[in-house]
RNA sequence: GGGCGGAUAGCUCAGUUGGGAGAGCAUUGCCCUUACAAGGCAGAGGUCGCAGGUUCAAGCCCUGUUCCGCCUACCA
């Protein structure tokens, strides 16, 4: 047994970077495909390629390692595959913005250079949060290592697209689509971020066609799209207006006249004036009470939310009006509108009034709604599969709260939008013929995919057809557009093992286990998951939905690099030791609620990794010594005793981690190790080891060895770094931590009678330290103590647990038969039926001992007048059950008791005072 | 507008079938006791957001209410 040196403090830096590398050489993360053990795999959720590691990323990347680490040691066949996402639109910024900083730009590049300009900048820096992860000691199967875009998941890809349509479920078409004017491209419904602001709404007179003096007052927001309005709608039923339905307005700055409709959908009475403009093309409910009443779409925005020439025209914009707004922005236009209305007397009001823009995503740029031909899934019949797998717990989600939401979203989902006028993602595996759709040639010259006509018959296959089966053309033109980057995400659980073959990988590790996730891509990404994996598996692709929490800085904001709030993870990493960080991480993560990352907690734990390291280098200075492994009820009691309470915290930590309960796993260890197993063990069994070469100190040096190399197994998962350090340098078998059987508790290591015994020698211990505080001797200062109780078996007992009560109590310890102590000098205390006594000697401030005595005196006695209270109250006696009550009159008896010796200890004090 | 979560010690948070209010950090006093001062020991500190209700008994259950946060939504 080799005895080796410890450096006074853990030193995590060196130590990290030998273990990370060597688990890697050894290929202990290396799932094999069709080993006999069941399976336990987690996919992680990919980031992106762009990305570094943020502290969200931490907490999640842990707590995945935590469950992994912990099933491998269980012996499961566990794979946690790795990989990153291409993320479409984000990353697709990142190098245009690159570009323009070179003064170039993706137009001037064209498509096909550009993309390989990101496959480029991929190469070169895409790894980046792959080095980060390992750092932070990931054991992912980086054999497994996959992409959004590489080969096998772009087959996967083009797979379920040609299915789906085979099925119908995806079908192109034009809408009113959520389209981002600065990434120039569609957005899903969930792209958009809702935010409240405060607005103005508009009143504006527009003129009846036979009766230009009178007029009907509408309320709106957005006064420039006056002029694509087709319609004015009022109330069907309301008696202010309904004798107008029929008639027409004459449309202030135009010289169209629109009819006046009556809609019971869109008109809200009690709103505005109860009358409202309809434009179906910048309005998703005036788009559907367009198509209500057939009512023509007319578009004065381009693509760029600006004001479109053509749809001047198109709208019979006053000539002069024209002018002034042509490629005007937006709100540049609303001004200009404003102006004019006022100018003709027809804008009465402007209220002040709460309403909710939507912004990109991506770019927090203000999105229009844009009517454009796109691709959407028909979600319906996926969704309702998915719902069904929630609903009747095949799928669970973790806390379970978070299921209404999941639930209530799918119910309410609309078609997928899944189209992007972007050029980085996969292609939609669709083509035109050139003969029947001579317009589509001009997509080559980048005009993208509005020029494919709306209602054009696409060719869709996993290749490029081969004839036009219309007209048996050969040329075709592939749709410009992308996929969505969550069409991909959506495939993950299974298109990174290999589907659709039937691999060996996917036969062993589909479906996962657990995914382990934020809140924030709930909707984005876990249901779609859920959707694609029913739908081509024909299983759930995971079994548990562990949604963990939102980090957030120390005064409660979401972290943002705007903000200047970022805690870098690697920072700290390096600062405090990834294991305390991931520690740290670990206790927070209580369910249903964000984490405020706060940096003195992180300081606090890399204090508990420097207190198991010093137990470590105290366990080491004893390395030399004999041991004996003696059967457990032949060890002495507190051997005993430390083996029934970690009995107890591996039979609970492991509990905690089968429900999710990480801050309970790591809670648990914490207040173990350091207050039990360190605190109380460490310093009992002292004596027992410096005592030499006795059998108590070979079994209890036994016991010290066996019980440290378990925790170090029971607390790997959460600090893998530092329990591989140490347990490669105490007694222990085997090549490294990693591959090691995870702790399970033992039927016989149970001793109630030690558990009881502990619990005196920690009463009579405290209470006797107490009274050292109270009569201020310091713990160097050896004292007389005498130690009696009322009953002749705790007596018994007392002189059963002399040496370790001496140890702790730093003094000569009289058991006596009762209590016949010197008078003065012996302050008394009493706990649990034991009464204490502490001989006074050498000069003492007895005035400040009897102030505080007089303290707690007052509280005790508080204590006991409502216990008295309540035990004198007729309802309790008859109502409450008898354990209560006994409980009750336990607690008094024991208070009355310690009252009466305070009181006379107070009375000896004052003597000699 | 709807839904959900939170409000407990100075700070950050636990508190799982309703019965003596807890942890970490910070703080006070004593102590470098031969693993650890990034430590040890002993303390101080709370009308559990507010108001009702159920109960012998409420941080916990019910109703209402205030503030904060999140999700969601087509009041133009």
């Amino acid at each position: 047994m080799p005895s080796r040196q410890l450096e006074k403090i853990y030193e995590p830096q060196a130590v990290e970077a030998r273990w990370s590398q060597h688990w890697l050489d050894q290929g202990y993360f290396t799932a094999k495909s069709g080993a006999p053990a069941e399976s336990y795999t987690i996919v992680i959720p990919p980031p992106n390629v762009t990305g570094s590691l943020h502290i969200g990323h931490a907490l999640n990347s842990t707590l995945q390692d935590i469950l992994i680490r912990w099933r491998r040691m269980q012996g499961r066949n566990a794979l946690w595959l790795p990989g990153t996402d291409h993320a479409g639109i984000a990353t697709q910024n990142v190098v245009e913005r690159q570009l323009h900083e070179e003064g170039n730009s993706r137009e001037q590049l064209g498509r096909d250079a550009f993309i390989e300009r990101v496959w480029t900048w991929k190469e070169q820096s895409g790894n980046t949060i792959i080095g980060q992860l390992k750092h932070l000691g990931a054991s992912c199967d980086w054999s497994r290592l996959r992409f959004t875009m590489d080969d096998g998941l772009s087959k996967a890809v083009r797979e379920v697209f040609v299915r789906l349509h085979q099925d119908g479920l995806i079908y192109r078409g034009e809408r009113l689509i959520n389209w981002c004017p600065r990434c120039l491209t569609a957005l899903s419904d969930i792209e958009v971020e809702h935010e409240q602001l405060k607005g103005k709404l508009y009143h504006i007179r527009y003129p009846l066609a036979d009766d230009p003096n009178t007029f009907l007052t509408i309320a709106t927001t957005r006064p420039e799209t006056l002029l694509g309005d087709t319609a004015v709608a009022v109330h069907p039923e309301d008696p202010r207006y309904n004798q107008l339905i029929g008639k027409s307005i004459r449309l202030p700055l135009t010289s169209r006249t629109i009819p006046i409709v009556g809609d019971a959908i869109l008109v809200d009475r009690e709103f505005g004036t109860g009358a409202v403009k309809i434009t179906p093309a910048h309005d998703f409910n005036d788009f559907e009470a367009g198509q209500r009443h057939q009512l023509p779409h007319l578009s004065i925005l381009n693509y760029r939310a600006q004001i479109d020439p053509e749809g001047l025209e198109k709208a019979e914009v006053e000539p002069s009006l024209r002018a002034q707004l042509v490629e005007l922005p937006v709100g540049k236009a609303r001004t200009i509108v404003i102006e004019a209305l006022q100018a003709q007397e027809l804008l009465p009001s402007i209220d002040d009034h709460q309403m909710a823009i939507g912004k990109c995503y991506r770019c927090k740029t203000v999105v229009e709604p844009f009517l454009s031909p796109q691709w959407f899934v028909k979600i319906q019949p996926l969704a309702d599969p998915a719902i069904k797998a929630v609903e009747t717990g095949e799928i669970r989600i973790i806390p379970e709260a978070w299921s209404n939401n999941y639930l209530g979203w799918m119910r309410g989902i609309k078609d997928w939008c899944i189209s992007r006028q972007i050029w980085w993602g996969h292609r939609i595996p669709a083509w035109y013929c050139t003969t029947c759709y001579p317009e589509v040639k001009q997509v080559e010259q980048g005009a993208g995919s509005s020029i494919i006509p709306p209602n054009a018959t696409p060719i869709v296959g996993r290749t490029e057809p081969s004839t036009c089966p219309t007209c048996h053309n050969a040329e075709f033109i592939q749709d410009p557009d992308v996929l969505d980057t969550w069409f991909s995400s959506a495939l993950w659980p299974f298109s990174t093992l290999g589907w659709p073959d039937e691999t060996p990988d996917l036969k062993t590790f589909y479906p996962t286990a657990t995914l382990v996730t934020g809140l924030d891509i709930l909707f984005f990404w876990v249901a779609r998951m859920i959707m694609m994996g029913l739908k081509f598996t024909g299983k759930p692709p995971f079994r548990d939905v562990y949604i963990h929490a939102l980090v957030r800085d120390a005064e409660g904001q979401k972290m943002s690099k705007s903000k200047g709030n970022v805690i870098d993870p690697l920072t700290k990493m390096s600062q405090y030791g990834t294991d305390a960080l991931r520690f740290t991480l670990t206790s927070m993560a209580s369910p249903g609620r964000d984490i405020k990352l706060s940096e003195e907690r992180i300081e606090g734990y890399r204090n508990f990794t420097n207190k198991i390291w010093n137990a470590a280098r105290f366990i080491l200075m004893n390395a030399d010594g004999k041991t004996e492994a003696l059967p457990f009820h032949d060890r002495p009691l507190i051997d005993r005793w430390i083996l029934t309470r970690l009995n107890y915290v591996i039979e609970s930590v492991n509990t905690s981690l089968e429900n999710y309960r990480f801050d309970q796993a790591a809670s648990q260890l914490y207040h173990f190790i350091w207050h039990e197993y360190c605190d109380w063990y460490l310093e009992l069994i002292k004596p027992a080891l410096l005592a030499g070469d006795t059998p108590e100190g070979r079994s209890t040096r036994h016991t010290l060895f066996e019980s440290f190399e378990i925790l170090q197994r029971l607390l790997h998962p959460l600090m893998p770094f530092l329990t591989e350090e140490i347990w490669q340098a105490i007694p222990h078998e085997g090549e490294s931590i990693v591959i090691q059987a995870y702790p399970t508790s033992q039927k016989d290591w149970v001793d109630p009678k030690a558990e009881e015994a502990f619990h005196i020698i920690e009463q009579v211990v405290t209470i006797t330290r107490t009274g050292r505080a109270l009569l201020e001797y310091g713990p160097s200062k050896k004292l007389t103590l005498y130690g009696t109780a009322k009953d002749p078996n705790q007596v018994s007992q007392l002189h059963t647990l002399i040496t370790y009560l001496e140890q702790l109590g730093r003094g000569e310890l009289r058991v006596t038969e009762q209590d016949d102590w010197p008078t003065d000098h012996v302050l008394r205390l009493i706990v649990g039926g034991f009464t204490i006594g502490i001989h006074i000697e050498g000069e003492v401030d007895l005035k400040k001992a009897l102030d505080r005595i007089r303290k707690q005196t007052q509280a005790k006695q508080k204590e006991a007048t409502r216990l008295q209270g309540r035990l004198a109250s007729v309802d309790f006696t008859a109502k409450a059950s008898p354990d209560v009550i006994q409980e009750s009159k336990e607690r008094l008896e024991a208070l009355t008791a310690e009252l009466s010796l305070l009181s006379s200890s107070e009375q000896q004090l004052q003597r000699m005072v």
